[in-house]
DNA sequence: TGACTAATTAGATATATGTTGAATTTGATA
DNA sequence: TATCAAATTCAACATATATCTAATTAGTCA
């Protein structure tokens, strides 16, 4: 039956040192010695939550003499568009030491211009919303930024707000939520705090 | 904390009545003593888990005289990507009665000639992966197609065959998984009853 | 072969969760 | 107000599962 893996996929990613331990891997291959360190699980742990991201394809392993490396199924690592792929990918995107080339800085810069004159009228209106997820996100971000910091908002609020530049709120509401930028708590609305945010730079 | 999010919302999913009550709502909304009915559950059964849908922002309520109605929260309904909300909402897209407008079929047949004529160069490589949903699905149902029905494929064999198309094979494979289009077990690859595609006619 | 290390298995425990029937609450209506 | 229907809460139970320690297996290498 279909239903029972779509269970059990999700079970597998209903755990939060599962989820803990993909973050991990997004960063590189580990065994399981490490990982149970990482964690601050035992060995036995590992094996126990490997068997089920293995068995949901989530993971894979390759040998090396006695030791055993534990790394994301490509499998996986492809998704973006899943909030789940998003938290576990995004920290792989940009290696944490700062400092960003000026060149690089640069071509953002000019980016996120050439998005904003592509999908935005002259009015201010949102043309599209752009399918690629960087360009997206462009947009999301741009959008996110005229809202109040702190402020709660109320399901309305948003949709009016949104409606302003699109027509499309429920879908836009949607993604400020996936991709981090606000959170929702008994359909009251809040931005999250940018380091929160899903950004676009950080994407390769 | 961020992760804890995640996993609530996996573990909303992670339970077969719950996704079959979003099965069932995906047609419509529906009442708990309905759903109590149709899953074969008592209305108590149907109360735990709607809060647990209802944390997850995945149901949304309307009160009529005594009775609640449940329905699909648009939050959710929109997505398409994940599998999941593949499952649950491909059933929606086109009522169970048959008969299609031959109109519909002629411009059906239109938009598939386009994108092959599009996507594919002219010795039947792939340019690239369409990002709208519809065209990759015209995409995606053509390649697999060439496969045959009941073989089990090694997962090199796969790599190979879609590699005569394009390169990117990890992602492309990975798409024949979402899309239903093939099923895995144990890194053997096998070819769905095409009842189960998600088929790129039946999106609006 | 024997010693060593990583991983797995087995058994035990505590916690979480799906389900139910019974009791209670909520809201509508006669 | 009394009554009815739908929903929810409560208490109980069975099952599942995350974690650990201890024992075992697998594999390497001197």
């Amino acid at each position: 039956m279909q239903l029972e893996k779509l269970v059990a996929y999700h079970k597998a990613l209903a755990d939060p040192t599962r989820i803990r331990m993909l973050i991990l891997l997004s960063e590189g291959e580990l065994n399981g010695q490490t990982l149970a360190q990482r964690l601050s699980v035992t060995p036995a742990t590992i094996t126990h939550h490997a068997t089920k991201l293995r068995a949901a394809s989530l993971i894979q392993e390759r040998r090396d003499k006695n030791t055993i490396y534990f790394s994301l199924d490509d499998y996986f690592i492809r998704t973006s568009g899943s909030a789940t792929a998003d938290l576990i990918y995004r920290r792989t995107a940009e290696g944490s030491a700062g400092e960003v080339d000026p060149t690089i800085r640069e071509k953002r810069e000019k980016l996120r211009v050439s998005v904003l004159k592509n999908f935005f009228t002259t009015e201010g209106r949102l043309k599209s919303i752009p399918a690629q997820l960087k360009k997206k996100l462009i947009v999301l971000e741009e959008l996110v930024q005229r809202l109040e910091r702190g402020r709660k908002y109320e399901e309305k609020e948003i949709n009016t707000f949104i409606q302003t530049f699109h027509e499309d709120f429920a879908t836009l509401r949607r993604e400020f939520i996936m991709h981090q930028y606000m959170f929702r708590e008994n359909n009251i609305y809040e931005l999250n705090p940018p380091e929160l945010w899903q950004r676009w730079e950080t994407l390769k």
